[in-house]
DNA sequence: ATGGTGTGACGACACCCGTCGTCAATCAGG
DNA sequence: CCTGATTGACGACGGGTGTCGTCACACCAT
């Protein structure tokens, strides 16, 4: 029998600091940027002292990380759970982006934290560029061309476009209904499925 | 007759260290980003007293926007240069994307402050944002549309396409030759031009 | 009550930053 | 030589950072 403090077990007030960073750090890597996460901006925003950052993370590289693979794993799940429908491609492509536009508007940090800090941070970049690979190794793979140069071209093409969608459609840039967004990437991801057949 | 000071007048040495600071901010933003930019960082790599960095800049923030314009002048005078001579479209996308193309790998520094910096850093997000609202205007004004979500949403697709493709084939994880990305990029834009009328 | 554990606050240390004033040395023109 | 301009170095001030040890107090099980 585990002894409490608090009423809690030391393994589960443990696990709620742990949590409790996590959020703050998506927080603020989600709204102002990775520049805006210290150790100390962390544990402030989370009314923790110091010695409990330690205690989950062995610094803020870890923290990062640790929030962009929650993202990402949100993502993959849901893109998962989207495509094992059994359908032709446009329905497979529509509920692909569907889903991952769900997973974006759901929490709109999210945008930023798996689409936009990767491309500059270079802790982030390091980390999420193996993930961006798959990404786009998976969508090559479903290009019906033999070549791969073109393949990957496509694909890098494909991921940039849908980035800029996203990220712009989520700070409200781009004037169009979520339908329409949804249309227009369905619409591109199929016209990118046939392009090779011109 | 302007007084002078070890053979130089004011003026010039003030144009000179100016200069200088300008180039060791494009070093910096453009291989380490923005993060690496400070008054003291510059001024050190400069070989400079920060009592100069003031002297031509009121802070950081006017350096790196200073930095942007004038590799975003670069590209701008590159690409209207190209876009001047009277051909047939596809020639014109093909002399756009090359002379955008080169501009950047004459200094690969360029695709970073450009491209990518602008996309995460507040500072130059905002400064930069309305040059980008500017190339997707621009861009959208050649697509056959009549449609302005749409026209909006291609405008924005492509600018993310070519800003992946040419970041990605900066840094070297896109394993295809210059003319093979050229190729590509000019059938995209071409495609999208056409896309409409099916 | 006792001894051990857990917590919050804080200080230490060494570093960084932005901004700017001061001082000593050098340069320059009259 | 004299006076004013220019330069380089540096310190000040107030802020921030990463990391970790220490202390006083509270909590807990026996």
């Amino acid at each position: 029998m585990a002894r409490t403090y608090g009423g809690t077990t030391m393994a589960d007030r443990k696990a709620h600091r742990r949590r409790t960073l996590l959020d703050v750090g998506t927080e603020l890597l989600g709204t102002k940027g990775t520049a805006a996460v210290t150790v100390r901006s962390v544990c402030r925003a989370a009314k923790l002292t110091d010695r409990y950052f330690y205690e989950s993370f062995a610094g803020r590289e870890e923290l990062i990380t640790a929030v962009f693979d929650e993202v990402a794993e949100l993502a993959a799940t849901a893109l998962r759970a989207a495509v094992a429908i059994q359908a032709p491609p446009p329905d497979l492509a529509r509920a692909a982006v569907d889903a991952f536009l769900g997973v974006l508007t759901d929490d709109p940090r999210r945008g930023r934290i798996l689409l936009l800090e990767p491309l500059t941070d270079p802790v982030l970049s390091a980390h999420a560029g193996d993930a961006m690979r798959l990404f786009e190794a998976l969508i090559g793979s479903q290009l019906p061309t033999t070549d791969p140069v073109r393949a990957q071209l496509t694909a890098t093409a494909l991921l940039g476009a849908l980035t800029h969608l996203f990220t712009r459609w989520l700070d409200g840039s781009l004037p169009a209904t979520r339908a329409q967004l949804t249309d227009f990437c369905v619409a591109m991801l199929a016209n990118s499925a046939t392009a090779d057949r011109s």
